[in-house]
DNA sequence: ATTGACATTGAACGTGCGTTCAACGAGTTT
DNA sequence: AAACTCGTTGAACGCACGTTCAATGTCAAT
């Protein structure tokens, strides 16, 4: 029954909710105009009143997606007193991938748009941003790091630091996603942090859960 | 004109040949029965004929490709003559990323299966199997290291570090593929460096290119 | 030659999709 | 109360896809 009306952002909002539940569902092959519609209780047709058309959903679908979590919140630009910087760096890389566990099912979307913006030029875009500020996350911390050892980092940028740090997460969450029986999070901590480390430093990782990340332990 | 003949595997192999340029030119998102049988210069009811479904094309394509490279060759159980061990699970590391430059849109296509197999088992196991194979390639030179410092890698497994290595390269293969222009290798492998060789190491990478290995490097 | 097995074709079927659109009705304006 | 705006619907269109199938030709065996 036509008439019924409600506000453009409200109807917005609700269709892109919609859209999001079926996403989680069904993944990005499952996410149809009539999925979406039925999913919010409106009709295909108002469903294209409102965005012009399905290209135009699932952008602003990623573009919610990226607004609301994915990449992990605040991230701080120095490190907690009394930690040394390759700590930091790694009590952020412990995070965000604490975080990459908790909500793979939204990963997993992330990685559909991924593929898909092998193709769409302007979900490509918005994908690489989206890892540019991930990246950027990091370099604080990275900077951090080359400006403490000076002459051993000599030849680095933060920016160098920053994107293996970047690498080192997408890999697990690819490895997470595949083979999540097999990938163990706190097995990839605790290997980063001996590969990295200076040999006799305190350990930064607690071995009960990825979760208690290392910003709570302090530094003598 | 139906009758012209040829064996079941010529037929087969044609096909896949042509799937496989189909795919590499459209993407799985292109890959149809018609788009591949046109390529092979076949009808699409012979396409079917010969591969019972869809499902069968893309799972056989993707045996194919698989047997055809995508993972780096031989992998050695032993390290060069007089090289460090970390320095042999780094020179791995660099040739597969160079190898995996060179193969960019195979490895997209990789990527577009590895999506597909969050939702379909049967790729989903071959894609698994691959990186299982992938992560193998890392572990011999991984050993050598905690044999070589068992003080200092006590609690690893050559599991996990292999594991990371395979993290690392997976993330890299990402970046490289959604922002090319951004991504550099060489810098990516001396950053790594950087970060795990002891301060005083000799440099293993030739700054020229990354193709450049390091198993070519001698050692003092 | 005749037969039979089978590779091959082209047309067709059914389905699900994105998209369009005429009709309709609730609010608002005049 | 008449006119107008615009959110809303449901049916329909057209297309591309995976798949099926009767018809047809080739080849080998008899």
């Amino acid at each position: 029954m036509p008439g019924r009306k409600a506000p453009e952002s409200v109807r917005r909002d609700q269709i892109l909710l919609a859209a999001y539940r079926v996403a989680a569902r069904d993944r990005l092959g499952g996410l149809t105009i009539r999925a979406v519609a039925t999913e919010a209780g409106v009709s295909a047709g108002l469903l294209l009143f409102h965005f012009e058309s399905k290209d135009g959903l699932l952008i602003d679908l990623l573009d919610w997606m990226l607004s609301h979590t994915i990449v992990a919140g605040e991230f701080h630009q120095r490190a907690p007193a009394g930690m040394p910087p390759i700590a930091w760096l790694l009590s952020i890389v412990e995070r965000d991938l604490a975080h990459l566990l908790k909500q793979q099912e939204r990963v997993e979307l992330f990685y559909d748009y991924w593929v898909l913006g092998t193709r769409h030029p302007v979900i490509r875009r918005l994908i690489r941003r989206a890892l540019h500020r991930y990246r950027d996350a990091f370099r604080p911390a990275a900077h951090a790091i080359i400006a403490s050892h000076p002459e051993r980092y000599a030849n680095l940028t933060a920016d160098d630091l920053a994107g293996v740090c970047a690498a080192f997460i997408e890999g697990c969450a690819t490895q997470t996603i595949l083979d999540p029986s097999r990938f163990n999070a706190e097995r990839a901590m605790v290997t980063l942090q001996a590969l990295i480390m200076p040999p006799d430093a305190p350990s930064l990782i607690q071995t009960s859960s990825v979760a208690h990340v290392a910003s709570h332990v302090t530094y003598p």
